[in-house]
DNA sequence: CCATTTATTTAGTGATCGATACAGAATGGA
DNA sequence: TCCATTCTGTATCGATCACTAAATAAATGG
């Protein structure tokens, strides 16, 4: 088990290539993108991650990991869903607007439309969206059963009209929206709240 | 003023154009994906219309008035702001999973990332995605006009909520979102109109 | 030391990208 | 009928795409 230690460190490549994707989107990124952006020549890139669809996929799951933590811990440990959803879309709104990287959240726009041949990169944004969308309702759910949300709240659709207005956020984050401006949104949103609580699904 | 005349039809040309457009996005649609789908060669599309960039947005121009017609008249028609929104929101979550036609809106999906070269492209989509938002904020200021909503409402508070919305709307049904669960969507959105109207900007 | 293994750089692969040169075909006007 | 004009199909253009063969470099094990 010897060989020639790799020159670069993986993960800061890793991150690299997150940062470029998000930019953007899959199809657009070429792979002489990557390769400078992540300081590599393409044999290299192809040693350590396999293919392009490969490294996308691992940009994504570092995305999730790295992007999603904040937002999730805001989710889950407030005392209530309600505030839980407020401080989380508070959060995203901020956040998708920051200079420091792309706007909006790349697993909503990394890869939306493409090429036929590209339905599997998409499927795995779709799948990161869905996981989101379960992780709302389980909180609604949670909050039900905390007794903060009252019985009979139809928590999928609730979670679906959350999950959609910030989906949006990231469109609208893209068109230049300011930070101001989406946090009026989420207020809007958050609004809706108590008309939404207690409904069943029709 | 003669020539040989054209051997095809231009306007059915372009529908199918944008037909593509819409379902695959402006960079992952090739030239002999449009060429194959218009039925023409590339030295016939390139005298017609130009460049691709010039026939996408010819396709856009298209799609706004075809696609754009009756949404915008339910919306206007409406003998109140509120009536107009639900009408006009409910009509989308239809329409977006209407199988005669991709997913969602070809204003929000052909061209949210993508390379630096086609910047221009995606200002193209941002300009008529800002077309609708002003749209939705003149037809409050009418309502506020009307009387039929409240003096002091933010109007462009509220269009930017409901055209976030609207645009997390597309998002959910390249996902796959049923008419019912768009339209359930729309629902808790409109629930949240009583809680906007009146709140003046902070 | 040498052998093995893995990573590196260089220099490409065939395929496809958007866009065109060119020659022939089809029209109206003289 | 002949010209000027415009559109047509064929056959490309150079550039770039994702990806890799081959030779060299740097590590460990013996």
């Amino acid at each position: 088990m010897a060989g020639r230690p790799r020159s670069f460190d993986r993960a800061a490549a890793l991150k690299a290539a997150m940062g470029v994707f998000w930019q953007r989107g899959y199809e657009a990124t070429s792979l002489s993108d990557l390769t400078k952006a992540m300081g590599i020549n393409a044999p290299s890139l192809y040693a350590a991650f396999g293919c392009k669809e490969a490294l996308f996929g691992e940009a994504l799951e570092l995305y999730q990991q790295a992007e999603g933590a904040a937002p999730r811990r805001l989710l889950e440990e407030a005392p209530t869903a309600r505030e839980g959803f407020a401080a989380m879309l508070r959060f995203h709104a901020v956040n998708y607007v920051d200079p420091a990287h792309p706007p909006g959240c790349m697993a909503v726009l990394a890869a939306i439309v493409g090429a036929p041949e590209n339905k599997s990169v998409r499927g795995l944004m779709s799948t990161t969206r869905r996981r989101a969308l379960d992780a709302f309702a389980a909180r609604i759910r949670r909050g039900i059963a905390t007794g903060d949300v009252p019985a009979g709240t139809d928590a999928m659709a609730m979670a679906a009209f959350y999950a959609t207005l910030l989906q949006g956020m990231s469109i609208q984050a893209r068109d230049g929206a300011t930070k101001k401006q989406l946090l009026a949104t989420v207020d809007s949103a958050m609004a809706a709240w108590d008309g939404m609580v207690g409904k069943k699904a029709r």
